[in-house]
DNA sequence: ATACCAGTTTATAATGATTCTAAAGTATTT
DNA sequence: AAATACTTTAGAATCATTATAAACTGGTAT
């Protein structure tokens, strides 16, 4: 587990306090080499087993959106009772399971670049999305 | 405006029962040329001015759905507090104003199709949406 | 026509994820 | 150490959506 000074760093320097809640989610989050997908509800359980701590809902949605901003974590566009987020920030697309409600990754070599020939006056592009819904054969 | 009679042929065909919510809904959704993308809210307010008739929203939720199983209606995955639906029921991919909220179609011509190369065991591809987030520039 | 049945509609309540509130707590600055 | 600004928290509020169950209606058989 990365020691937290590293987190406290990290938090600090995004303008963030390192608060013992958000350091713990650092560590939740980001201690590992692999990086996944989680709904809130997810994370809150991660929190529950892997640190022997409870951390109040309305702080864990305050953290996750404050990281959100920061660049730390993606939001995933599906259409879902819970909304999904994403500790890979970089570009990249998914698979989405709607029976498992299970998120895979499409690294970059499984899709070609995705190119817009459309343009809107005024309108700039933010994203690009690809979400490809699969199904039990 | 289409008859009722067309729209009673086409529920009819389709296992539902043509009711005069159902009509009118259809009346609301389908008499245009133009396809177009709604949220239940937004269907509701279209109900009360272009029909003069209040439709509970419990039954506006249920014949959507009858509608998108049967495959009337197409739902576009986007993180929303709000589920929009599309009339335009044909492969094509989509811009999301997240300011404004607005939906605007992108053509078949607009963006190459999009090859997965990836393939997980046991599953098929249901559908590839495309979602690009625009913002003012 | 009439009566019946399955499918529909409806108002209202329930659900569940998310956001708000405002009081208590804590990191940082002075 | 005190002041300040930021955080956490429990619980309430919100809001889209779904469930409930009673009243209603279209289709069919009599």
């Amino acid at each position: 587990m990365l020691s937290s000074p590293e987190y406290i760093e990290k938090l600090r320097k995004s303008g963030l306090r390192p608060t013992k809640q958000r350091i713990k989610i650092c560590q939740v989050l980001f201690d590992t080499k692999k990086t996944f997908h989680f709904t809130i509800s997810d994370l809150v359980k991660l929190i529950e087993t892997k640190a022997n701590e409870k951390i109040s809902l309305a702080t864990v949605y305050n953290t996750i959106h404050a990281f959100e901003k920061k660049g730390y974590l993606k939001e995933i566009s599906i259409n879902s009772s819970q909304t999904y987020f994403d500790t890979n920030t970089t570009n990249h697309h998914h698979f989405f399971d709607e029976k498992q409600k299970e998120l895979i990754d499409l690294e970059d070599i499984d899709v070609d670049p995705v190119k817009i020939k459309k343009t809107i006056p005024g309108k700039k592009i933010k994203s690009v999305e690809v979400l490809v819904k699969i199904d039990s054969e």
